[in-house]
DNA sequence: ATGTCGCATTCCATGCGA
């Protein structure tokens, strides 16, 4: 069982390199963040002909986050619960079958929270404090979970290029770093450092400055994991090599797989 | 110090978000 995430930055513009991803990649689910769509802009038909299923939950122009599946998703929720007046189309979250039993998976576009000076940043907290409550709520299903997506978090100076340079940033504040490990303490394991301690696994490259061309790149893309997911984890594969694509997104997809 | 994108409108130029 394969899962996988990306941050496409637009679905519209990155609709092939989705298509040749997936053939691929062959994952049994991608969590699709930025999508900057409505539902009813999504190239759902291009996919379904490629024989995927899609569950969406679109914005115009900003946000949107979607699921593609081989099995339809079942049991669908939009937006995360917390906060009635947050209109921002951040997570959906379903059920498929795998093996036996059921993977839950989530697809997350957590906000960026810059400039931090700002009402963004207080939203981001909120957001990542609403994510943990909602994470305990469903860690008590006790089935394989996986809330997968852009956090918009460097989790430490090991998952950063330059590290000094994000030290006043959002993604990088020590408030930050220990809202996201507050996540990890209610039982969640983050796939990839349960594989590896190295540095230099990178997932987004800024389009500015050549820092793609120079390796400057951060993680902060992540798979959270329950224990019955954990478990099963084979192993984490980040798709560096899309980053190189012609007319890239960004970021690039992360991937694990789970014993079946 | 942003050297870039993608979106939308003010629409062939500019502002916003990342």
């Amino acid at each position: 069982m394969r899962i996988a995430t990306w941050n496409v930055n637009s679905v519209r513009q990155r609709l092939g390199h989705l298509l040749d991803f997936l053939r691929e990649a062959e994952p049994d689910a991608l969590c699709l963040q930025e999508l900057k769509c409505t539902d009813a802009d999504f190239p759902r038909a291009e996919l379904e002909a490629a024989g995927w299923q899609v569950a969406t939950h679109g914005q115009k122009t900003f946000n949107g986050v979607a699921i593609i599946s081989r099995s339809p998703l079942e049991d669908v929720r939009r937006g995360l619960p917390g906060d009635d007046g947050d209109e921002q189309a951040r997570y959906i979250e379903g059920v498929l079958p795998f093996g036996t039993r059921v993977l839950r998976v989530a697809s997350i576009y957590l906000p960026n929270g810059n400039p931090v000076n700002t009402e963004k940043y207080p939203y981001k907290l909120g957001f990542m404090r609403r994510l943990k409550n909602h994470a305990q709520e469903l860690l008590q299903h006790e089935e394989a979970l996986v809330l997968a997506g852009d956090y918009n978090v460097i989790p430490d100076s090991r998952d950063a290029r330059d590290p000094a340079a994000w030290v006043h940033d959002a993604l990088f504040l020590p408030q930050t770093r220990s809202a996201f490990q507050e996540l990890l303490n209610i039982g969640l394991t983050e796939a990839l450092r349960a594989t590896t301690d190295a540095a230099g696994l990178y997932t987004f490259w800024d389009y500015q400055a050549g820092a793609w061309q120079r390796n400057n790149g951060i993680r902060i893309d992540h798979l959270l994991l329950s224990p019955q997911a954990a478990d099963r984890l084979e192993g984490v594969t980040i798709a560096k090599h899309v980053r190189g694509w012609d007319k890239p997104s960004d970021h690039v997809p992360v991937m694990l797989a789970l014993k079946a």
